[in-house]
DNA sequence: CTTGTGATGACAGCATCTGTTGTCGCGTCA
DNA sequence: TGACGCGACAACAGATGCTGTCATCACAAG
């Protein structure tokens, strides 16, 4: 066997020495320049994996792709809302070990810039979504709106599932749900005049 | 009356110059550089009134401020929804004139760098108010899973309220959390036939 | 008249990101 | 076996974003 020219998965490397660097001197104090090294290429070479710095943390549309699979292939008699939350609650640690998310949520959360690439990331899953909830039957923008709170409810269950590791996101998702509806509803049938808070 | 050796309101200026700019040749092509020299400065003068080039359409946390203060002043009997609702629902139109937001509105949905900011702005608001909602006697988490609901409601109200002038946000906002209640709540009281056991 | 003060210009410098061209190992095909 | 192209990377040049630092000048305060 011969010495090949190149070692195999660079990006796998960039993305891996990425994340080390992020994590030991933060993500504005390191350069291009020093991840490509540190996965032995150049800076030039950094930018022929990722169109910028911030996507070697979030490189891949495999979830987007997957999500928008589960939602399609959902039994049509189920709720738009339940269709949601079952691919949500399925699809979480599918394609990354969840000490990698753990690790990688607690640096994207440290870096400004990095959770604003983290938000329009979820924006893009959501667009994404809005077309095979529509093909369910519903008008457009009530599809978004419906999307949007899905991923809310998403966003409450997801620190609880990742701080216990013994239950299933859909459960507290679920749960999540339940507390959503609790919350919308009017605090009391009769028209209150004087207040009546409930929680 | 002496001539001022600098015309006034060099913010405003740049921040009118700025728009023009990236409606008639986009975000990315537009410059500092020729932003403040359409504003009769220099590019590092622009950075004396703006951090970074896409602030320029976002300057100014008012708005945040204002939000915040709605919901602390708001009665304490109102729901947690219900003064989110409210203070959302008057606040729109304060600051900036309805031409301005519809301009500005375009120019960020065409920019994916934009929207990005746009996108953090609005987590920074949730961010801001969730200790205000705390203060209402609601637990942490919830207190920011009820928020990111009712900036779902606002999303889905928002163009509406855009498209028709002769409406209140306010309306629109009510209008739909009635939705949100209708498509939360399970489809009919019996449970469902064919389908599986719901999770 | 002297002494700030505040807004701006001038300049230098680093980092991000892009376009282009050259090099070299490897598989292919005749 | 040898010419050939392709794919992965290096090398170089350059525009732009953003920052630090110091000089300049009108105006105000004393």
């Amino acid at each position: 066997m011969r010495m090949p020219r190149w070692e195999s998965d660079a990006q796998g490397r960039l993305e891996r020495a990425a994340l080390e660097l992020f994590e030991s001197q933060g993500f504005e104090r390191t350069s291009v320049a020093q991840i490509a090294g540190a996965a032995g290429l150049k800076e030039r070479s950094f930018y022929r994996y990722f169109p910028d710095k911030r996507e070697v943390l979030f490189a891949g549309d495999e979830l987007e792709a997957h999500l928008v699979a589960q939602v399609e292939a959902a039994d049509p008699g189920l709720t738009p809302i339940e269709a949601l939350l079952s691919a949500l609650g399925t699809a979480e640690e599918i394609f990354r070990p969840r000490e990698f998310l753990l690790r990688r949520g607690r640096v994207i959360a440290a870096n400004p810039a990095l959770a604003e690439r983290d938000l329009i990331k979820l924006a893009s899953i959501a667009d994404a979504l809005a077309p095979a909830i529509e093909r369910r039957g519903v008008e457009p923008g009530k599809a978004r709106f419906i999307i949007d709170v899905v991923l809310a409810i998403h966003r409450r269950a997801l620190p609880r599932w990742l701080a216990t590791p013994d239950t299933t996101l859909s459960q507290l998702m679920t749960q999540a749900a339940a507390e959503l509806r609790e919350a919308v509803m009017p605090p009391s049938p009769t028209p209150r005049r004087h207040g009546k808070p409930l929680d």
